[in-house]
DNA sequence: TATGAATGAGCCTTCATTCAT
DNA sequence: GATGAATGAAGGCTCATTCAT
């Protein structure tokens, strides 16, 4: 085997894992982990059943990797994003909340959360593991920006713990829609109008009362 | 067998349906619809296995019945509590969305919400008349107080068709919480105080600016 | 449900473990544990492949039966019936050693030792209970009968412990032989003139010179 | 690459095929046929799953392999050995059953009976191959002996046929033991001892009552 | 009406076999 | 010759569904 065929040889066999997980995460989220059969999974990947037990041990290490090398990439990619815009509270949380948006929920990582909450209690170490590393890493990065903004005196003096959750609700909920209600109306609804809606009411909720309209 | 008896008998009959409902929907909310076994569900509503087949044809049949029975009784219910309370937007919005709570997300039937959004894509007729039927109906209760409160001018003028989604969103998110991550969680986040900063939020972004605090 | 009917059918429900481990003891003899399909043992039996699964947890569960329950109930009556014949140690051991092929050797339950055999080390904790159980009672019937021999002065000196190993080998051989090589035979060897030669031989071995000739 | 690296290399590649018996009776033995993985016999073998099929066309190919060459050559060396010992019968019938145990029941072709009789239903054509060119010419070896000792008054007038069977089964029982029972003997038994028991049973069950003690 | 034994289609998983490199 | 990734047929096991009682 010559270099050149190697290395092709070699970028195929790495990149299978992640072929195999992409496509096995858009069946789990369409249709659940139970209802998905593993020849599916293959059939959409490409491969044959076979090969898929060349990367993983069985359909629960299908599971855990999809949710576990799914979405650290894109968070690190979030929190490298956000680490450096300290100045302006507002906008820093804008761009997180839409950053949200547009590197994950708007993704195909946007199944994620409906997944991971339609399986917790099957998977309760996935579970923990996503609620610790996944949720926890992405809810510090909205509270130190509420905090921020609450210290200089342009958000009200809220329960930072509290309105992370509330805050993330609407948005996790868009991304969930795509994978379940969306094809049942009648004309869809514009993702951008629905965040420019939400960002309106969050940022009037948020903000002193003296403060200047929120952009 | 004496009268007493017979009608206790027949309570029991009659009763088995929604017994059996019960009992699925609890298993269902819980490891979602292909991993729970029909075994189970007659066992804990304390049956045997064939006997759910004198009630419902099949599973799926088990499911439509689930969501369809299950929830359009609160629904009613709802919708009649909330006819009368015309004059004040304000407080008929906080008490539609805190009624929404404790006669759904608070109950047994929390778990409807997460159930339906994981298998929406599985079951699109249910999944249609839950959108329609259920969702529709609860959406247009909150529309209205909200349009009621934008054409007295005590809310800012939203769109109120996306702000109803925005809107539920946090309510959904506590119910779904309850069969998802809340045992990851070192110490349980308290709902009260969770609905209480919500209601904060959104009131401060739902009232005009001159308008007085939100209570 | 009458009682008759119950009868019958409870019958059938005991009756069924038996009817399935005979059936997998035919042909794990014939083919191995490994080799052996379940559809076929369910076939065999003239039930259903599931059928299997409300009796044993799993193939290697039947397996476990198959040798726990097939012997010892053999075992026990052949204890029973050589716990008399105390005065006449020729004559003891002899029915011993014929007694272990009518009642085992010849019967269906002749492949256990082959099967065993094959199995030990892929099955360490039933080899070890067929060693302990099953072959450690049986060897102890013989050991008594030569002791009492050799006490008598019947039979000449040997080593008790290793001559039982000795005078069962030929009977495990000739019952093992039914289930592999028997076929390959042009003309079958007697099992009958087989066990007269073996019997001539190892009483002419035991006896004491000067004794009068085996019967 | 120069004649010797060459000549090594070449060893080595016709060394090949007999590495992959080795390493594939000593796993059939251990396991059985069927529950041995090509992938087991390769890595101990030392090479890869696909150069077994560079030397072997199928699993089953293998497996006659591994009977047809492993033994032929053992048998002709003991062939070879026991066509001189004409004048002593009990000596020569002697040498050929501990020929038997040292050349074959002791070492690593100990397991082939084992194994042949496991699979002989499996594989009728080897079992017939087995049983014509190995058994049938071992046992001529033996009954030569019993024949000899006959006709010069030493041994008594047995059936030698069915006697032939009758010795050979405490010695294959014997090898057999090695890959079945041994691990669950609590002191593992001593062959040599065995052996002697067993040679001091036979030889005074053969020799007539009149000849000088056996040895 | 109620039961639970029986069924068999279907899925996860394994592994002998192939083949591109 | 040697490798090991890929294949897919086959088998253990599950579970929705049926039916005799």
């Amino acid at each position: 085997m010559n270099a050149e065929a190697r290395a092709r040889f070699s970028r195929r066999k790495e990149a299978r894992p992640q072929e195999l997980t992409t496509a096995a995460l858009s069946l789990f989220v369409e249709r659940g982990f139970a209802a998905t059969k593993l020849d599916d999974v293959a059939a959409r990947a490409g491969v044959s059943k076979g090969t898929l037990y060349l990367y993983f041990d069985s359909k629960e290490a299908l599971f855990t990797a999809v949710i576990r090398e799914g979405i650290v990439p894109a968070l690190e990619q979030g929190e490298a994003l956000f680490q450096c815009h300290g100045d302006d509270p507002e906008r820093l949380l804008r761009e997180i909340l839409l950053g949200w948006w547009e590197l994950i929920g708007a993704t195909d990582l946007g199944g994620i959360p409906k997944l991971m909450m339609a399986e917790a209690q099957n998977f309760p170490e996935v579970a923990k593991f996503y609620f610790d590393e996944v949720m926890g890493r992405g809810r510090e990065l909205v509270r130190r920006a509420l905090r921020l903004g609450i210290e200089r005196g342009t958000f009200r003096s809220v329960n930072d713990e509290l309105i992370v959750n509330v805050l993330m609700a609407p948005l996790i909920h868009l991304a969930t829609w795509r994978y379940s209600f969306a094809c049942c109306e009648p004309k869809r609804m514009d993702p951008r109008a629905y965040l420019d809606a939400y960002l309106d009411l969050v940022f009037h909720g948020l903000l002193v009362a003296g403060a200047k309209e929120p952009r």
